[in-house]
RNA sequence: GGAGCAGCCCGGGUGAACGCCGGCCACUGCAGGACGGGGUGGCGGGAGGAAAGUCCGGGCACCGCAGGGCAGGGUGCUGGUUAACGGCCAGUCGGCGCAAGCCGCAGGACAGUGCCACAGAAAACAGACCUCCUGUCCCGCGAGGGGCAGGGAAGGGUGAAACGGUGCGGUAAGAGCGCACCGCGCGCCUGGUGACAGGAGCGGCACGGCAAACCCCACCCGGUGCAAGAGCCAAUAGGGGAGCGUCUUCUCCGAAAGGGGCAGACACGGGCGGCCCGCCCGAUGCUCCCGGGUUGCUCGCUGCUUGAAGGCGUCGGCAACGGCGUCUCUAGAUGAAUGUUCGCCGCUCUCCCGGGAAACCGGGAGGGGACAGAACCCGGCUUACAGGGCUGCUCCAGCG
RNA sequence: UGCGGGGUGGAGCAGCCCGGUAACUCGCCAGGUUCAUACCCUGGAGGUCGCAGGUUCAAAUCCUGCCCCCGCGA
């Protein structure tokens, strides 16, 4: 069942409420690549799912920018959700370079990202 | 063929992989008193001409509203149109353009107040710096100069603007002093619903400009906005603090001090969501302040023949628009869906190769493709926009 | 989503209401003073008044439409 919807993107798997951006913003942990800034943190309770939130600020673009710039990053989220470690909060924020960023630079930006975060959140 | 004006329309198409939001249906199975929620599958739907700016106008919702007055805001040629508008249509006047056309906050300056820098003699009510003319006196051989009395405002100079303009006559010099034309004012006639236009006449020039200066006049406007508001809701929960006066008549309790009640007066406080008059309220209740709870959910919200809805036809109207008939149903998110990536086709630009005298034709490679994202819903306005299409009209040139 | 304030030499700010000359401080340049520097003294340069259009004889100022910055409420 997990494999037929595997690059499904639900709302359980996403960040919903200001508070929990709040919280992985101020005490999470920071990992910039290149026109994306990401922040991690490992969840409280034995939660296995790992949440992401993206935000792109007014800064970023209008609104047709932004709403590319957030699309891209969800569908780089979307397609490899499971390279990511489990059990964490993240937020992704776009910087202003993210606007006229062709899509391999996201690519690239995601890889970086990968990489750090599974050294620093190692499986038990 | 060139240059230009106006109006309308379009705003790439298609395929694959993987996804998102919402509706309906089926199956599954979680919880269970019930509403409900999860998963899987199927079938439909899923951004714009400006969705933008938030500049106007409405619908809708709540609050306020006995009545009156004052502030405040808006509009401003006329007539229509509309749910309404500062929009639109038609016309008038003024300006620009050879023209098609375009632009205009375009009421009132004898209701009042105010301003008009610098320059200039003088800047709004008339006045006279240089000067012109007549008479007379003085100085000087003379040319001429000066004083006094009077007539005049044509000429010079300043300015954005100088108290009608041009020409002829007239005069000592001049002057609407007289005449013609133009401008201005007044009433009359004709046409028009009207703004206004045209005509003949009279007056003999008085009444400068600025109201996008205060203002006056006419007309319009209650406030706040879907985070409005309603339901789940039980809740005006429970808690702490402060305030609720004085005097008088009558009366009740009491031995008295004092306490209570009704009514009135004067204040005070509160309410009437700009203010005032005015009105209403003030003791098992009311008002104010502090403090506590809420990642709240659902409806409103997107269609039930809906809606100032859209398409087509027809009738009325110059038109905006309206009547009738018929057809269509067209996104509903809430850390916020409506996509992402890779191909192909079409458009366009550049380069290369081949053919050709050239226009061009065939093949290949590379680039470009705007402005911009619904947030309660409509009607407008304004602003941004690669490229393309259609219709009508004007001017110029050539040919027939 | 509603509302308010602002844009003037390189920097900070007056002037705007009530139209006519863009003032001030710091900075910059030149000269003086000093053996030299600073301080000080004298003189000078530097401004499409955010952009466009309009009203007016005349616009930083008044009117209209845009652009940008800052702040506030729900």
């Amino acid at each position: 069942m997990a494999n037929a919807r595997a690059f499904a993107f639900p709302k359980s798997a996403r960040l919903l409420s200001r508070r929990d951006f709040l919280t992985v913003q101020d005490t999470g942990l920071k990992v910039s690549a290149d026109c994306v800034l990401a922040l991690a943190k490992r969840r409280a309770t034995g939660a296995i799912e790992t949440r992401i939130g993206f935000t792109v600020s007014s800064k970023v673009g209008n609104a047709v920018v932004r709403n590319r710039v957030r699309r891209r990053l969800r569908q780089l989220v979307r397609t490899r959700r499971h390279e990511l470690p489990k059990g964490l909060d993240m937020v992704l924020i776009a910087r202003n370079s993210a606007a006229t960023a062709e899509w391999p630079a996201f690519v690239r930006a995601f890889d970086r990202v990968t990489s750090e975060l599974k050294k620093r959140f190692p499986p038990p």
